[in-house]
DNA sequence: AAGTGGTCTAGACCACCGC
DNA sequence: CGGTGGTCTAGACCACTTC
């Protein structure tokens, strides 16, 4: 018996069957601004509940398809932007959704010991065993960025780690899921040692995005340095305003 | 008779006030990992319906103080980060969030054409006029950031603009709120008179974020470049994993 | 099997917009 | 004023976790 690649329906909702719906129509028969039917009608034409229009209307909002307004109705938003909210993505996909190949070279693999910082980050103990990655991470084989990730070794340990497969899908394999990260960016001076490694000219400017990673529990297990690139990356998001309380 | 700012209470909703006393509860009685009560019992302790529970819960989860596992249980965060999604805030909130006071030096306001960029960016015709609004922001009396704003003459016309006023509350006073913004961040080096300007050393690294504002419609009526000093200012924000679909 | 959160229904009333 | 989205109820069943 050959283990399947879950090869089962992920099972779909009624309202995002709604949602798909709506998005079709909209996309065939309207145009910015336009008002949608309102929710008493999409409960009649697609048979659900009000709440199921609800929130398939609520998805298509949170994507920034439409937008309501409260005693009016439902309208398609600009379409001028896609509204992205940032994600928590692989290196492989952030380089995909930006028409990219990416590939990696690894430079370093290593136990080492969490220094103060480090430590601190990830609320464990200084000197703690962690397993070190650096990888230089390339796009259209030439280099994008320089990654330093630490993980605590009973994370992952160095023994086990597959270097062809991706890091989250090995942690997630091993029950450790990352399902988000706070991120910090910054503007750095490259070092010489890091400019020659990203093939540009010393002393130029790149990001630096620190990131910590945690599990759905809210467990921090990793943390990461990774400086881009500045003239082949930035970093896009979108943001609203709180709504008046 | 005078115009009052604003003094009637703005109405408050059950799932604000379950949610409200969810978070008291949590912060006097519970640690992180510890699981909350279930929705049912939520539901007959504060007397609402589930859906109100719920929606309550969603709220405390989007701010991240709490998580839910679908057959489990809903749990308190780790507090040690507090989940932060970037907001679209003015100058002063941010400053304040970050226990700076901010002020502004207003360098140039002039009425212009926009170039090719601007236009593009808020999709209106090359050469439209434009108002045109260049600060030096202020943390603590120290520079921290250098601003270009340009906003279409119809929308802001540089007479009515007013010097010692938030621009966007201007805006908002004219029936433009700014609800939504794109932003694309990346990493420069100074040139030599913006880095006088910013009180740096020539050839520093810096953030250029830039940013287009647009209401709720999806307009789009403010562009702006914004420097900030590398050594003052970092861009911090939480990403999620897309849910599997 | 029991308990949890996730989905869904069929109603009701409230707050807001536009005429 | 009628129509809209926003809140809320009192149920029901489904999917999942835990034992």
């Amino acid at each position: 018996m050959t283990t399947q690649e879950l090869p089962i329906m992920p099972k779909t909702y009624k309202y995002e069957k709604v949602a798909a719906a709506i998005r079709d129509f909209i996309g065939s028969s309207l145009s910015p601004f336009d008002a949608l039917p309102s929710e008493r009608e999409l409960m009649a034409q697609y048979g659900v509940s009000r709440m199921t229009v609800r929130q398939a209307i609520a998805i298509l909002a949170d994507e920034g398809l439409v937008y309501n307004v409260h005693g009016s109705g439902t309208y398609v938003g600009s379409s001028d932007l896609v509204y992205k909210t940032p994600k928590l993505t692989s290196f492989s996909e952030d380089m995909a959704n930006r028409g990219y190949k990416a590939t990696s070279r690894i430079l370093a693999l290593s136990r080492e010991h969490a220094d103060e910082g480090i430590a601190r980050s990830l609320g464990i103990p200084p000197g703690s065993e962690c397993t070190h990655i650096r990888r230089l991470r390339l796009a259209d084989n030439k280099p994008m960025a320089m990654e330093d990730v630490y993980l605590p070794r009973t994370v992952l340990d160095i023994e086990h780690f597959q270097l062809g497969e991706s890091l989250y899908q090995q942690l997630s394999a091993g029950g450790h899921d990352i399902v988000r990260a706070d991120q910090e960016i910054k503007a750095i001076t490259l070092d010489a040692d890091s400019a020659r490694l990203l093939d540009v000219a010393p002393n130029a400017a790149a990001l630096l995005v620190t990131r910590v990673g945690s599990t759905r529990k809210g467990h921090l297990i990793e943390f990461a340095r990774t400086i881009y690139r500045s003239d082949r990356y930035t970093f896009q998001l979108a943001v609203t305003r709180e709504p008046e309380k």
